[in-house]
DNA sequence: CCCGCTATTGCAAGCGTGTGCAAATGCTGC
DNA sequence: GCAGCATTTGCACACGCTTGCAATAGCGGG
């Protein structure tokens, strides 16, 4: 192991013939420093090439500037899209992301957010799984803010975004009607998270609010190879289904190639398809899928501004839950658009 | 700003009756503890929600446990396979992942090492754009280690690892001749980092061996739209190619979708494709790309088991060079597979 | 020339941890 | 019971920084 050797504020400040607290200062936004010393204290920094150390400076500011993101998958679109705009708005608002890779277990959730108090992150995000009760309330009571993101938990202190994934999932139903389908199907995964299943119940209902029945089925986890196997199923029954909802936008392209390739179904002619992420493959010609738009950007958005606001004590007693709205994005895998 | 109060090594030293040596040492591995104290400390910690101070921790060590992710587009397929591989590999090595977004500009870089000097990661690991040289020596002469990912770079001291993107490109002019293939041509990008340009010439000299002409188009950035314009370009010609090698996966996918949707042609009866990358998109049934495998979990091993290897320090002047083989996946994109 | 005020500067304490060193403790064998 | 040894423990300093406090310098007005 090759020694670190860091050049420290002393160095700079023997060079510059100030004091160390004069160093500080001149990278201490607001702190009082002359023109002249912070002249000679920059030229002497940039001359020896010395850093802040934020390691230091985190741990008597008690606050380290990093925000931990809690979430699993990272590879899939719709995260890497999420984590795209949380990473660069982090940034522009001063902070910097610690990624934390989860798997499926409950575990390696608590697992991550032990390390961001370890670390002493000033806040987490956590966009999968779910944390324990108990250590969501360490990271609180240690002053840490906690932001779930689709996630559903009751528990004060956090704050919640999620979208209107039901009453989304009901729109979808009109549109599928007005495109004159009658058998409806909804296709999900088993992983049953509350954003699926609130998708599921919301087409369900929008449906037999309509008089109309849905085929549910359910396999494997929310990605490409699953949206096959539902379209194996749900196509291969006696009454074919002329519309299917896909609870996401993988499942449904995995559904649409089946129904092509294998079925030599036309889409929108014989079967109409929707989606939910608007992923960029949604977009893209071969499946041209309308869907609801997770609005990435203004989650990332929200999420990053209520981390920056100071926070009164009281607040966290508080209900703090964001409800965004999930547009539809018209495009040819519905009839009639 | 609520107030952080996070528990210290002192209170559970008091609740547990020992000196705060015992604390920490119970929490260094390697340490003298007898069974009877680290027990109790254990206990004492537990109950009061101790966890080590890493911020504390990395100051004396010197080594703070974080390596820096440098990384521009991350929600791009490839990039954010390579990231999901990186930090599931860190974090088995017992490192953690901090995520610097980069845009397209050099400057942004070297505000990316720069952050990652301040917060003294142990490593960085650039998988976009180049370093600045004399802020790549600062990181170096810090002691931190710099890994770059299908970047080409003359320094000594980064640990680069590549892909033979020009030999694999040249095996594909194989690939296409056999298929009985006359006309070739090559998509690009206009980015021109050095693996893409390998691939071009590569593919143009290989094609050259054999007596044949390669026609080459660049346009825009490295994504699916810049696909569907090269498509438009070269499926217009008067002599339309029969063969195709497009440097991208991503490149690829738009360019067989406005083959196949706009010019209504057959692949690979009328048009034989490759692409580089095996994004996961490569192996869905719409496109069923061939295409050489970036080896993402090889990379992956590579560097962090570098970083993790005691270094001495003579290595920082020879050769750090890693040349991994990109592997040709036969699907149904060229004929006769 | 001195007073009062302000803007700047230096001193030193403290943040939470690791670790060398010496003291203390426990254990073995006679 | 005691010498000899290995193991464990506590003390105290160091890491690089911020910041309250007091001292100093600068300066205009009387």
């Amino acid at each position: 192991m090759s020694a670190k050797v860091y050049v420290s504020a002393q160095e700079v400040a023997e060079k510059a013939g100030v004091s160390r607290s004069a160093v500080s200062r001149t990278f201490t936004p607001g702190a009082s420093v002359s023109a002249e010393t912070r002249r000679r204290v920059l030229e002497a920094a940039d001359a020896l090439g010395y850093h802040v150390n934020e390691l230091a400076r985190g741990l008597m500011r008690n606050e380290s500037g990093i925000v931990c993101l809690i979430v699993s998958d990272v590879a899939t679109p719709y995260r890497a899209a999420l984590l795209r705009e949380l990473t660069l708005q982090l940034q522009n608002a001063g902070k910097v992301a610690m990624l934390i890779n989860t798997d499926r277990s409950d575990g390696s959730v608590d697992r991550a957010l032990r390390q961001a108090i370890s670390y002493r992150a000033d806040a987490s995000i956590i966009l999968s799984g779910l944390p324990d009760k108990s250590i969501a309330q360490l990271c609180l009571r240690s002053g840490q803010r906690l932001v779930l993101i689709n996630r559903d938990d009751d528990q004060p202190g956090p704050l919640r975004i999620n979208l209107d994934d039901y009453e989304a999932a009901g729109r979808v139903v009109t549109a599928f009607v007005r495109a004159g389908c009658r058998r409806l199907a909804f296709a999900n995964s088993e992983a049953g998270t509350p954003s699926l299943m609130a998708r599921e119940r919301g087409f369900v209902a929008g449906a037999r609010a309509l008089g109309m029945d849905v085929t549910v089925e359910r396999y494997g986890w929310t990605g490409y190879e699953a949206g096959k196997v539902l379209a194996q199923r749900l196509l291969t029954r006696s009454e074919r289904p002329d519309a299917v909802f896909c609870a996401t936008d993988l499942l449904a392209c995995g559904f649409m190639d089946t129904a092509r390739h294998q079925f030599s179904m036309s889409i929108p002619n014989q079967l109409c398809v929707a989606g939910f992420d608007d992923i960029e493959q949604a977009s893209w010609s071969s499946y041209d899928l309308t869907t609801f738009a997770q609005p990435v950007s203004t989650i990332a958005a929200k999420a990053v501004e209520w981390l920056s606001e100071a926070q009164p004590e009281i607040v966290s007693n508080q209900e703090q839950s964001l409800r965004l709205r999930a547009e539809l994005v018209w495009r040819g895998s519905i009839r009639g658009g």
